[in-house]
DNA sequence: TAGATTGTTAATCGATTAACAATC
DNA sequence: TAGATTGTTAATCGATTAACAATC
């Protein structure tokens, strides 16, 4: 039986991951401690012990964690190893930059069909990639047995997209178009959204002006 | 004096927007209800009303929230209002995907500088913005007042970018590049890491095969 | 050994949810 | 009015932090 993992715990799962990985390839040391691991993330080290006893990592006392052991444990808990096939819809600049950077492997992630609508795109190679017509998806999901679908496209034909690749077997969604899509229970999406991320900058840059402003006021009132 | 508004709340919050946006755009109904919106972001009703409560929105008791009053006011609060221009460096894909995507104006994001290393990328134009060596870059953000940096970067070269900006006068920076930057305190830094995001759908995945696996294996049994 | 760091429990903190009076 | 929905308080839940004994 497996314990369930708080969410907030298997979200600093990946930076964990990235800072061992990252401390292995500067330094030449096997262990890397609870107190570095919260320094690098600035958080508490407490929180990090925590975390770890959800992986059942043994720590030294006086020594920290087999760095090593570490990024494996992570690798494998978050199905780094497990190779993950998609595809991707929607071969615009988005599209491109996420079907063409090769980082995604590293994660389990190979992108192996691509599609689209326009006849421009069409039989254009992105790395080793062809893209297909749209109509080609649906056969190609059963064919290659294909779990995850990427969609790139624009907001208005995101929710036909998705439909299509749920009735073609698809069961996990990775969704760069800005809207909340409606899906069976069962699907899994991940939503993408950048203009909702690019809130928390306009947030803090109103926050930042109020903050020069009332300075202003200040030294006027001195 | 305000209120200081938990981050979770304020993670919500575009997310209302985003609903009241598309609740006026497709009905033509004036009020929106906590439980209208509580049903569309599969969460709790009153947890809506006490995120309501931040904003000082005076909702209509057997009424609801005015929808346009609601859509303002969060626009407000986020600073969707306030025009915010930012430059980017890095016109691989993905920059070209962001400097391109049109959606952002409504956001308040308004990209005027285009910069890469590349002599290839130098002189292209991307929407009405011509890509600049990155060499111009220090003069450019006094010039024009800039405070927001995008950087699209590889990742080897994203941290002495960074540096850049921080030395011309950025205050936020949006990074896209794969790793954790290092910036003094008041900087306030925004990470957009898609291999990150990738690993709750890795995460998903491997779940989703543990399942399908106990399920054969349940059928043997039987 | 002395000292540093883990592993774990207990205390604290903060966010979510339930409940319901107030209100239109 | 009756009924639906807000606004708000109190109860619950869960995550973070503090503390410290165990350990190498």
């Amino acid at each position: 039986m497996e314990k369930q993992i708080p969410r907030p715990t298997l979200e600093r799962f990946p930076k964990y991951y990235q800072v061992a990985s990252s401390f292995l390839n500067k330094y030449n040391e096997l262990y890397i401690s609870s107190v570095y691991l919260s320094e690098c993330l600035s958080m508490d080290d407490s929180q990090v012990r925590r975390d770890m006893m959800y992986l059942d990592i043994g720590g030294k006392p006086r020594v920290g964690y087999n760095a090593g052991e570490l990024r494996n444990t992570l690798a494998h808990y978050l199905g780094y190893f497990n190779l993950n096939e998609a595809l991707l819809v929607g071969t615009g600049h988005l599209g491109k930059a996420i079907a063409a950077y090769k980082g995604f492997e590293d994660y389990g992630l190979r992108i192996i069909g691509l599609f689209d609508v326009s006849e421009e795109e069409i039989g254009k190679k992105i790395g080793k990639v062809t893209v297909q017509p749209l109509s080609k998806m649906k056969s190609f999901v059963p064919k290659h047995n294909i779990r995850i679908g990427i969609i790139t496209t624009p907001e208005s034909s995101a929710q036909s997209v998705v439909d299509m690749m749920i009735a073609a077997g698809i069961k996990a969604v990775w969704n760069f178009a800005p809207l909340r899509l409606l899906v069976p229970e069962d699907i899994f999406v991940q939503d993408e959204n950048l203009a909702e991320s690019f809130s928390f900058i306009s947030h803090f840059m109103k926050q930042f002006e109020k903050k020069k402003t009332n300075k202003v006021i200040i030294k006027k009132i001195q």
